[in-house]
DNA sequence: TCCACCCTTTACAACGTTGTAACAGAGGCG
DNA sequence: CGCCTCTGTTACAACGTTGTAAAGGGTGGA
């Protein structure tokens, strides 16, 4: 036991007298193995400290037991609960996770999509910010790889997401609701490929309309990225205008956070004076004062779903038809829509 | 460039008409190549969208290039940061960063120390959690490893971490200096093996001697975990005491958050009545209102020095002595510690 | 008694890569 | 002209593992 586990399957079999084969069948758990021998291997592996070479199975078997998981940034807080969760889902089917940082780069996520990890990578689950359908089209990297977020359309993809419109429109509904009549939207990307901006924004739209309430291009912030500091400054912006908001819908969290922190620092109540919803359900929502109403996509079932898309196209190669799944969401109503203190 | 990236050296060679090693060289670079070579070398990788095999690079090289980050938890604010600065100081290096959760359980942190990834990972960097020198001194396997946090007495091992003593005296002191007197603790924690929780509770108490005040244990509040959770309900207990404090220091700032949640909506006026100051600075700290006072110890460099110090072990071997690292800290007066809004 | 079958163990090859050594050929020098 | 050195290319082995095939020995049925 004291050695390092440096050993190798021959380095066992030498101590224990026996060949190579037998000590792998011994390892492997291999049925046609008599009790006394069994024993007598295990003895040298303990004594060895042996521990299986996985590259070398790799090299064999064809598959490494690990996936990537591409993400733009490990410290959003949504990122970091789905990584989380994707750890998990993995850790249940043997495989380990290793991390892509993307950062929303184009070129970060370009190396991805072209497969930069071929070869030591079983699949990746990937979550695009800078890569559209004409990005994902040209893929010719055979690793499988399920898409978190928009369906790429015509793409061979799998993919795993929530209606960004229903979810959106759901939202935006939930302020109208409580009779606001000038509703902003903090979270407008310029960006071609910023799809999912693109869907909320519509959602948000859609809700207006729904309620015969016209559209005010002043309402709708762009933003350069979805953090708190992206948030706030939108914030301070919409307080500037002749007329502001009597609501807000922030895309993420995030952002709702960042406008909350500006709305309180200039006097302004919240929900009283203005409302505010976000989007992703991040634990810190539950505790800012006042508490974050927001939209709640069901994390751990998409984490468990991408990687179950992962393990079926793994099974099955590249010739069926890319599956797309839709996971639920769930409006939750806080403080900050005007519900009471008891979360 | 249509056909996947599964095409391997010999492939490429039958291709070219040449040897498989001097495709070898081509792709290494191998300066002893003519150019006429070269080229009609690289027209047949490109063709056949060559990528090298790590598997088959690690088992030969003995090097796999990935290193392991094990932590408790990926979606704690402080990790979810430093892992961001630990993937990128990796990839500086032609390092890929895989995922450990521990969930501070001890068993998975066993298995941890005990070299789970032996054969898979160059190294790895652990924040331990549940385990102590005990459970490190038996260490047997010899992969290297580098530790976050505290010294491990006399242990082989590597470690990067900061004077939590002087932090936490330095935090304490802070309040102290307002002309606070009743200045209670949140975050000291039963486990033995809790060596961070002890060392801040020990700069708490160091500071409040310093001043010359009596320690008051009623004050100081054990904790289950550091979730903002644990924060808020050791929080409600402070305020249910006949005398409650008038200042708190968390021992991070997820506790302080959850603190200063209970706090605001037991209308207590955050700093006027109580003053709070958390540890780690996480990004949420800047954007709570009021904003959070708090240490902050320098992420970045933890995860550099990290990474270096992993890097030198894998060049010296285990024979040269281990090093700890002390990275500085600083302290960060907000809004509540009285802190004007300018952040 | 012989053959067929099963159980147990083994030898061998192959996965893709690269270090080592070796080879052929060109050029320089005595 | 022969030896040496250098360039460019190659064959081979080995990293550690496991699937395949095969061998030795035993058992049971015909």
């Amino acid at each position: 036991m004291r050695t390092a586990g440096r050993a190798s399957l021959s380095d066992v079999a030498a101590l224990a007298g026996v060949s190579v084969k037998t000590v792998s069948n011994v390892v492997n758990h291999y049925e046609h193995v008599s009790s006394a021998m069994r024993e007598r291997v295990q003895r040298a592996l303990d004594e060895l400290d042996y521990r299986p070479n996985m590259s070398a199975r790799h090299l064999r078997g064809g598959r490494s037991g690990l996936i990537a998981l591409a993400v733009p940034e490990l410290d959003a807080p949504y990122f970091a609960e789905l990584c989380r969760h994707v750890v998990r889902a993995a850790e249940r089917r043997g495989w380990t996770v290793l991390i892509d940082q993307t950062d929303g780069m184009p070129e970060r996520e370009r190396l991805v999509i072209a497969g930069i990890r071929a070869h030591l990578i079983d699949g990746v689950i990937f979550s695009p910010l800078a890569s559209g359908a004409p990005e994902l089209a040209v893929r010719s990297d055979s690793t499988p790889m399920v898409l978190l977020g928009e369906r790429v359309s015509g793409g061979p993809i799998d993919h795993v997401g929530i209606d960004n419109v229903a979810a959106a429109r759901a939202a935006v509904d939930h302020l109208l609701s409580l009779g606001r009549v000038r509703v902003a939207a903090i979270g407008k990307q310029q960006r071609r490929t910023a799809v999912t901006a693109r869907l909320r924004a519509r959602g948000y739209m859609s809700a207006l309309r729904g309620r015969g309430l016209a559209s005010d291009a002043a309402l709708v912030m762009q933003v350069e990225s979805y953090h708190r500091s992206d948030g706030a400054t939108a914030m301070a912006a919409l307080l500037a205008l002749p007329k502001p908001p009597d609501a807000v819908f922030c895309f993420n969290d995030l952002l709702a956070l960042g406008a909350l922190r500006t709305l309180l620092q200039a006097g302004v109540r919240v929900p009283d004076d203005v409302a505010l919803i976000g989007f992703d359900d991040i634990e810190e929502s539950r505790y800012s004062t006042p508490t974050l109403s927001t939209v709640r996509p069901d994390k751990a079932s998409i984490a468990e779903t991408a990687v179950a898309l992962l393990a079926a196209r793994l099974d099955e190669g590249a010739d069926t038809p890319p599956r797309g799944v839709t996971e639920p969401f769930e409006l939750v109503p806080r403080e900050t829509t005007g519900q009471r203190a008891d979360q």
